[in-house]
DNA sequence: GGACCAAAAAATGAATGCAAAATGAAAGTG
DNA sequence: CACTTTCATTTTGCATTCATTTTTTGGTCC
């Protein structure tokens, strides 16, 4: 993948915690589903001391739960959390932009330019992989652009609690190209240093966002094997 | 003390955490001092596995930075860490405030007026102590009363690495009254649902507080003894 | 047949032990 | 006399071990 990094140099519960973090925020590890020690240590090849501490900086994101002598579950998010992060998320994303609009040296704002119309070639092919990778190339621009690490910071947080949720949002063709269109007011607001409009634009674009999530939770699609122990009854 | 709280039934490395964070935040572990675990061990009558996994929770809050094969020192903010800082936690507290505008109840707002009251009486009588601990009670008023945890729990997290230095800033008289002119405003605008004015007005009180911290830490009034091992010339 | 209880098994929480790395001091060298 | 190198001590990182709690399983009684 073109996205693994280097983490050889890194102590050995870092690895770990990088190791499951993708896996909890790609949803290879189910939201709800238990992490078992013994069975984490055999995957992953290590001894339980830095599984454990990696599992309780996740629990510090907020990527897993912990329960007392109970171990660690993988959060599973209510409506409400989804609610929740994406009003926060909408906030700290119109700082970025309004920072973005003010900060954003000519070179970053050409950038990104560029990347939004790579993103509307991807839009053009319904290239779903594509689009995705520079929507998020695209917000990660507009984040450095803002110049504020904490606020940075801040918003990878509280994202990983919900991209495993994105990750699973299958684009629907009139939502799409409605974020297409708000992408491209984004830019020009960029582009003309609009800050307020570049703050009411992202503002808007995470609520859609939001709604979009919340729709396909609330019909199911996003947990669909919720209890293994309780299987869906088959039709016919 | 009156903010303890019962962590008897939290798990040792949670007990430790929150002992650590305490002395990290109030400043009795001095920024830039390292954390010898073995001295710690002593300190706090643990072994040294829930300490370390409490030293790592530390890490991922950011009030410890975790040097490979050197141990953790306390975080020393910079001065650009402390702008970044306080400017996110602007954003935040102005979304807070525009969610408090709309959504708090008429206890809540009748509430949090009162503790303003209460604050003038402590500014009234110059009682700095009072006067911090309403100030952090209507903070966290209005915090509750936008009804939403991710955001809380945002502020809370940036809030407590620049605690240690709120906690040294002595108030100067002018600053002060400025402040105390602010908070009123900040409450009849909350009285008014007025989401904007409050938003605006809460914006510059942190940014006043941002100013205030980078004054005394450029005057060098914060980290007084920096480098033990090069010692202040005495004059005369 | 189902509910309740007890013992076994498994999993988690914490402590200790061991190896590797880093720090500091002493000795050697230019 | 300053600088480097070597070696002992300290400290950290990880693995293993022990203790406690939870869960499961098997049996018994109603």
């Amino acid at each position: 993948m073109a996205d693994t990094i280097d983490i050889s140099h890194l102590s050995l519960h870092d690895q770990v915690a990088t190791r499951l973090r993708t896996m909890l925020v790609e949803g290879r590890i189910e939201p709800g589903a238990k992490l078992n020690e013994r069975v984490l240590c055999e995957q992953l090849h290590v001894s339980r001391t830095p599984l454990r501490e990696a599992i309780k900086l996740l629990a510090v994101e907020g990527l897993v739960d912990l329960l007392p002598n109970r171990g660690a579950v993988a959060v599973k998010l209510t409506e409400a959390d989804v609610m929740h992060s994406f009003e926060v998320l909408a906030g700290l994303e119109a700082m970025s932009g309004e920072l973005a609009a003010v900060r954003a040296s000519d070179a970053e704002r050409t950038e990104i330019r560029a990347m939004h119309f790579e993103m509307m070639a991807a839009f053009a092919r319904r290239d779903l992989s594509a689009y995705y990778r520079l929507n998020a190339a695209i917000h990660t621009a507009i984040n450095t652009a803002a110049r504020n690490p904490v606020l940075s910071a801040a918003y990878a947080r509280i994202n990983a609690r919900v991209q495993s949720l994105r990750f699973r949002t299958n684009q629907n063709e009139k939502k799409w190209q409605l974020a297409m269109k708000e992408h491209e007011q984004m830019v020009r607001a960029l582009d003309a240093r609009d800050a307020p409009a570049l703050r009411a634009l992202l503002i808007q674009h995470l609520l859609h966002k939001r709604d979009t999530v919340l729709a396909l939770l609330r019909a199911g699609e996003i947990y669909p094997q919720m209890h293994p122990d309780k299987p869906v009854a088959l039709k016919g």
